[in-house]
DNA sequence: TAAATAGGAATGAATATTCATTCCTGAAGA
DNA sequence: TCTTCAGGAATGAATATTCATTCCTATTTA
């Protein structure tokens, strides 16, 4: 038996939102995996509402701070968007339905003010590595959700089909993608 | 009043399901929208769910035939990609609510075989056009899921940045981001 | 033993679906 | 030409089900 209820709930929500969306998961649903009762999680959130906003902000800043953390603040944008990229597929195999979950969600009309404002917030990380590239004349002159899309699109995409078995994640190919979504980017 | 009950029925789901997902969106809603009785949608469609499949495979074959037509089959890879990808912005242009639908159901749980293999036949189409591309030298040779999943990922998340207004588009935008998107795939 | 925590059956609201009835349209009859 | 009528289409109130939330009881903890 789990101690901690709490983490429980949110493993087991994180799931069932990422594979049938929010409207598509049933609180008892999330009680059963949880193996907690129903009413217990009304003891850790007040409504299934809060409890998506919650974990939506939980997950947004773990894969925010698994990219911020060790950051080469003072290196060059190409090395940057280097330990971005990295940082972001480590994330992905790490926490798969962390991820599926942020990306199938981001854009929920359940999410409140905070959710919506941390997500932006992690969006604006690469806003501001973007626009150092941008200055330095080493990436594209765009507007910088441009690139964003361009980068955190694709990514999105090539997770949904690493994690689906449809593409085999190796050493070799992250490389050659790496270097494919920095081509997008860049001056040339 | 509309002659067209189906037609209406259609375009009232593919709103409402595009902005709110399949399991986030009543029958009653989409009734009113389409302003039919509840239950004449049941006299166009067995239920909800085979709505929602008839709704996606209908809109997956609209873009596939858009994209299709008049597509420069004896014409160089870097052509065919610019007629691909002209083509799918223009759609979305003229059919943001069936590109938005589309983007949001790909991965639902409640699509049928027949559903699934539309969407699968329609990415069938772009890994023609690459396999091509690598066999003549001028596509990186990765896996063909890879470059689909760069393209068509970055497509979705700049599609819906414009969508939006976060970012507007322009014949000028257009032109950077077909160069980019073709960087990405493209042998250096 | 008192207080806090957990459980899950009970509740009431919301939802998908059904169905008895009404509404139209166009043909037949006067 | 006007009226009547048949049958398919449409309706939306009624039904059965599912769901989020509550609440009372049992269990654990201190």
């Amino acid at each position: 038996m789990s101690k901690n209820k709490q983490e429980d709930i949110f493993q087991a929500a994180m799931e069932l939102f990422g594979k049938r969306g929010y409207d598509g998961t049933t609180v008892p649903m999330i009680a059963d995996k949880a193996k907690v009762g129903a009413g217990t999680i009304y003891r850790y959130f007040e409504n299934k509402e809060s409890l998506v906003n919650a974990l939506f902000v939980k997950c947004v800043e773990q894969f925010f701070d698994a990219i911020r953390k060790d950051f080469p603040q003072n290196s060059e944008v190409r090395q940057q968007f280097n330990h971005i990229f990295r940082r972001m597929f480590v994330f992905a195999k790490d926490n798969s339905n962390a991820l599926q979950f942020i990306n199938s969600h981001d854009e929920g009309y359940y999410l409140n003010e905070k959710s919506n404002q941390t997500f932006q917030d992690f969006l604006g990380f690469f806003r501001n590595v973007i626009e150092e590239g941008i200055d330095q004349g080493v990436i594209r002159p765009l507007p910088t959700n441009a690139h964003i899309a361009i980068v955190y699109g694709a990514f999105g995409m090539l997770f949904s089909h690493i994690q689906s078995g449809r593409m085999e994640e190796t050493p070799e190919l992250l490389n050659e993608l790496e270097e494919s979504l920095w081509n997008a980017i860049r001056v040339n």
